[in-house]
Formats: structure tokens, sequence, C-alpha cells
RNA sequence: CGCGGGAUAGAGCAGUCUGGUAGCUCGUCGGGCCCAUAACCCGGAGGUCGUUGGUUCAAAUCCUUCUCCCGCAA
């Protein structure tokens, strides 16, 4: 494979697609062009702020576009003539038309090992389900959402510490080195691929605003997933006298369960301690809102009487 | 001009309505108790109350300018 004569496309917006890009980048592809999703407001002030992929675009040369519906403006691409495009969290669905142009077809990075965990937040969702392992999947892109031919696989181990943050820079690390170990074989014919096993297939959509408010139905474990799947962003939150608390660290202390679900249990310096179902969580860093973030203790100091009060 | 909360000691807060000696929970330093301690007791240090101007005998507190932080909405 000659890596100066191919013409890659890039298609992502996050951080995380921005890591990517760079490294391949600096690996010695040669990109004809960045697809991201628009520039929004970011912020209270409702300031324009640069996607991640387009800052690092910009810093290579490189041209970028940022059309708002990709179904219906892809006429450009063909202009661009990529020999192959290579996406990672771009945000939009990619219609057939755009996969059918690069000779190479559409290879696609997804955040999780498939068949399981098709959709939007494989990430997130490994978290909140408190997986083990998860990882990487270099995938042909086909007209039907993250069903594509499986190229290559890497495995990324989750510990008790990761949440999002963390998770999502160890997945970045991953899909650098998936991508420039497999795309050369990939472009030789090395790789021959192996469809997804449907009867494995499991789906994550997109997290709803909603769904951050943490839902007491749901056991320890459970709550604890959640937490850890939503920090540090946008968080978790439950309500405290009407005001919301997000929660952004907590583990899983124990399986007592003697007192009501979300009763505080124990607030002082030594913990905040939390009842849910099957167990009691600590809480160890948190944030009400019109405040900053603190950890418990500051908490506590500043909120006396919180013994007994119950979240919601 | 999108809506709302906030800025007081190293941290988190109360005090502001009703102007009059800077307070609480911690941390920190020193001492004590104890087999021992993150527990308990005694003592100390540490704050021009975010910024500008004004009202007043007197401003953390009332009026005003600006800056920054946070939650929501997008």
């Amino acid at each position: 494979m000659d890596k100066e004569n191919l013409r890659v496309v890039f298609m992502g917006t996050p951080e995380i697609s921005a890591s990517v890009f760079e490294a391949m980048i600096n690996d010695g592809y040669h990109f004809v062009g960045l697809i991201a999703q628009p520039d929004r407001p970011i912020g209270r002030k409702g300031e324009l702020e640069k996607v991640p992929t387009k800052k690092i675009a910009e810093a290579y040369n490189i041209p970028v576009f940022q059309p708002v519906k990709i179904r219906k403006e892809y006429e450009f691409v063909k202009e661009l003539n990529p020999d192959i495009i290579i996406t990672l969290a771009y945000g939009q669905i990619v219609p057939q038309g755009l996969l059918d142009i690069p000779r190479y077809g559409c290879l696609n990075l997804h955040g999780s090992l498939l068949p399981k965990y098709r959709g939007a937040a494989p990430i997130q969702y490994a978290l909140i389900n408190n997986e083990k392992v998860t990882g990487m999947t270099l995938m042909e892109m086909v007209d039907k959402m993250d069903a594509g031919r499986m190229y290559a696989k890497k495995e990324v181990l989750i510990d008790e510490e990761d949440n999002s943050t963390s998770l999502f820079k160890k997945m970045a690390v991953a899909a650098k080195e998936l991508i420039l170990e497999s795309l050369p074989l990939y472009i030789d014919g090395k790789l021959k691929g192996e469809e997804q096993d449907e009867s494995q297939v499991s789906f994550c959509p997109t997290i709803k605003p909603e769904q951050e408010k943490l839902d007491l139905s749901l056991d320890v474990y459970k709550i604890n997933g959640w937490i850890k799947g939503l920090a540090d962003h946008p968080g978790a939150y439950l309500y405290l006298d009407g005001k919301k608390i997000k929660i952004y660290k907590s583990k899983v202390l124990n399986e007592i369960t003697d007192h009501e679900v979300g009763e505080i249990i124990q607030a002082d310096k030594h913990a905040l301690i939390v009842q849910f179902i099957k167990g009691q969580l600590q809480i160890l860093e948190l944030q009400k809102e019109g405040k900053n973030r603190m950890d418990y203790k500051s908490f506590v100091n500043g909120n006396q009487g919180l013994l007994g009060k119950k979240f919601d």
C-alpha cells in the first residue's frame, strides 16, 4: 500500500475522532477532506465553538465540510475523489450514495465489540452495564446501523475506577492502534473480515437528557453504572430538597438494605452514604445546581442536617 | 439583551430582608488525653466580605458599574 497516494476522507466530530484523525495524519495518510457536524453554540454565551476535528483539520490545512444534512448534501464528496473514507463518531446517518463513492468503501471505527452495543452510545452503555471488557471494532459501513462486515477488533479492559471520560481516552488509544495496524492490511486485501452474528446483536441508543436523572427503581449497581457512564459529562443527577444534585463519582459500598431507598444514612467527614435497592452507595464527588463540583466532605460541611433526608 | 443561582479565612457554607465587634462545619498549627486513633478535650494562626462608584456617623448588609463561576435552555 502506498499511503502517499491514497486519498482519504475522514468523517468524525468529537474529541475521540480528533485524536484518531491526528494520529493518522502523523502516520502519513493523505487526507483530502474532513466531514464533521456543523459548529454549534456552546456554553452560556452561545458562542460558536469549532468542533474538535475541525481544529485538527485546519492545523494541517485539510479542507473541512460541515453539511447540515449529509443525507441530502454529499455531491461534494465525489469531487474529493476519495479512495477510502474513515468514520468515527460522525453523528449522522451516512447515505448509501456516499458509501458507494470510494473504491475501497467506507470503514467505521465503532466503540464496542460488535455485534454487541450497536448504536450511538456504546462507550457509555458499557459502563452503565458494568462491563469488564469492551473494545473498538473496525467495520465496513452499510446502510444499516453498525451492521457491516467486521475486519478487526481491539479489546479494552474496564476497571472499577473508569468513568466515561477515562474510558473514552482508553478507547481513543485503542482506536488509533487499530486503524494504524489494520488499514494497510485492509487496503492490501489481507483482511477477509467476518459477518456479524445477528443473534448476538444488542443496541445502545442515544442517551436522552431525561435519562440523566437517576432512576431510583434501579439497583445500586445499575445506579453506580449510570453515574460512571455519564461522568464527567453530562453527569447523572438526583433531586434533594428540590435542587438538582449531580453525582460524578461514587462506589458501591455494601449490600445492606435497612433504610428507605434514597435516604442519606451517613453524612459526616468520613463518608456520604445513600441507600439504594440492593445496597448502599458511597458518594465521593457531587455538585449542587448553581455551585461548583466538590468532594463529599465539602458538600457535607456546607449542608448541615443531611442525615435522614431523601434523594428523589 | 434567553431563564435562574452564586462570589465572605486553605475548603464548603451562614450572616444581607430589618446597616452597628466576622460566625458555623472542616482543614491546618501547637498542646492534652489514650495501648492507640481518622475519636475526644484545650488553645492558636489565618478574611481590606469578587470589582467600581455612591448613600450614611457607620456598609458583607442599601443603590450602582464591571468581572468571573455554576445550573437550565439552545
